[in-house]
RNA sequence: GGGGAGGUUCCCGAGCGGUCAAAGGGGACAGACUGUAAAUCUGUUGGCUGAUGUCUUCGGAGGUUCGAAUCCUCCCCUCCCCA
């Protein structure tokens, strides 16, 4: 893994920015001073909890405060429960949900859980912005907000878009960064990392701890990991591989993935060693057949994940399932009801959730995505036979069910 | 608070009394192609039905009408301009 940088890109400040190779070579120099103090580092990471699962993009930054961890630093990683009840606007293109404060405990539980994944528990200090947050007057918060001009507030890209194509934006939105911002503060670190979309809240941070004299944290920000369609990651495109996604998945969704994004998620996502990274960058120029590396991608995240054993199974599975179109080894069973024994395949379908409705079912069939024991089933009035061994049943290209006959 | 524009099926968006389960695009699903993919092409995309058909759907509640996504009333929500 490789990636992360120094703060550039500053255009995401708009229009009052340093030139972005300064703020960068500025961040350089910080950081080489700040390693010459002579005692660890303080290194945060803030996430909100928005979400049950991380995702492989979470992993980028976290990887780096691993990083920092094995050199002797101290991580703090920061849980925004109460920021998620406000919602980060950074990037967004509309008003996010607001979520409620239990609800928002109930997600940190999964987040810390999954973090030390990658960190050592011992050199990581948790923490909840509710903490303060929580705690600040209202003038406390005018305060912060006199630290800002307005005009840098409102010459934030993502805000400046939604205001010229007519979407919702709120006054509390751009109270966000303050809270961040805050919250930098408050942790008296040294260095923060994210994503880029971070950008703005960073420097927030830093500013307010300039104004409460403080000297500012160092800016380390990283790309941000693109889903596997090219689209931004989000749920809503299912174009997210998760951290908690079975080995099995996890290739699938790798392999799936277009040729083009290989490389990003080469530099973001895998363990590889930099000098690696470029082999295999320097391979795909060279006309190698892209799906080779896609493999060794694949079996290098489900192997970070799920271990060695894991990888090498998704990878032969992926081979015969996928490749040579043969069946799983594991093939979920489903136990089909009396009731139902005797009923058409359609009727079954839709009785055992296999297909949202009967119509869906019969539609599958007429396009000829409905198997039975690998042999196409067109007819939708064809009733299922159910043997005592049971019958192998897929549905498109690769959902596979073994349906037994039960009680 | 005043004035204006809107809320349509998973999303965007057309429709503005019947011919509307509602154009078009996106997404999703299936098939073809393929080196995994992507791209491309074809098809499908509310439920029940073999099908004619029928039921539910166009922010919410009422109303007008033989008939409403389309007209009226009230309400809720969003955006824009002004204060």
């Amino acid at each position: 893994m490789r990636g992360a940088r120094f703060a550039d890109e500053a255009d995401y400040w708009g229009a009052e920015v340093p030139e972005s190779g300064e703020l960068r070579s500025r961040m350089h120099a910080e950081l080489r001073d700040k390693l010459r103090l002579g005692r660890p580092l303080r290194v945060y990471l803030g996430v909100d909890p928005t979400s049950t699962d991380l995702h492989v993009g979470h992993f980028v930054p976290l990887q780096k405060l691993r990083r920092f961890q094995d050199l002797g630093h101290q991580v703090v990683f920061l849980i925004g429960d109460y920021t998620a009840t406000i919602g980060d606007p950074s990037e967004q293109t509309s008003e996010r949900k607001r979520l409620t404060h239990e609800h928002v405990l109930e997600l940190a539980g999964n987040y810390t859980e999954q973090a030390y994944r990658i960190l050592d528990p011992a050199r990581t200090e948790v923490r909840y912005n509710g903490d303060w947050l929580g705690k600040l007057s209202f003038a406390d918060v005018i305060e912060l907000a006199s630290i800002f001009p307005m005009k840098q507030i409102v010459a934030r890209r993502d805000f400046q878009r939604r205001m010229e194509q007519g979407e919702s934006l709120r006054f509390h939105e751009s109270l966000y960064a303050l809270m961040q911002g805050y919250d930098a503060y408050m942790l008296k670190c040294d260095v923060q990392v994210g994503g880029y979309d971070q950008h703005f809240n960073m420097l927030a941070g830093r500013a307010i701890q300039e104004h409460f004299g403080d000297p500012p944290h160092v800016m380390l920000t990283n790309p941000l990991l693109i889903g596997t369609d090219g689209r931004k990651m989000s749920k809503s495109y299912g174009n997210v591989i998760n951290v908690h996604d079975a080995p099995g998945d996890m290739y699938g969704k790798t392999m799936r993935m277009a040729d083009e994004h290989i490389q990003a998620y080469l530099e973001l996502t895998s363990s590889l060693a930099s000098d690696a990274i470029d082999a295999e960058v320097q391979r795909l120029q060279d006309g190698a057949n892209p799906m080779e590396v896609k493999k060794r991608l694949a079996f290098d995240l489900v192997r970070q994940y799920h271990g060695e054993a894991a990888a090498d199974e998704a990878a032969e599975t992926f081979r015969r399932v996928v490749q040579r179109q043969e069946v799983p080894d594991e093939v979920p069973e489903v136990m089909v009801p009396s009731h139902l024994l005797g009923a058409t395949w359609v009727d079954l379908c839709a009785g055992l959730d296999l297909s949202a409705s009967k119509a869906e079912a019969r539609r599958l069939m007429r396009q000829g995505g409905f198997y039975v024991e690998q042999t196409p089933v067109k007819d939708t009035e064809a009733r299922a036979e159910i043997p005592p061994a049971g019958v192998l049943l897929r549905l498109g290209k690769r959902r596979y069910y073994r349906l037994l006959p039960g009680a």
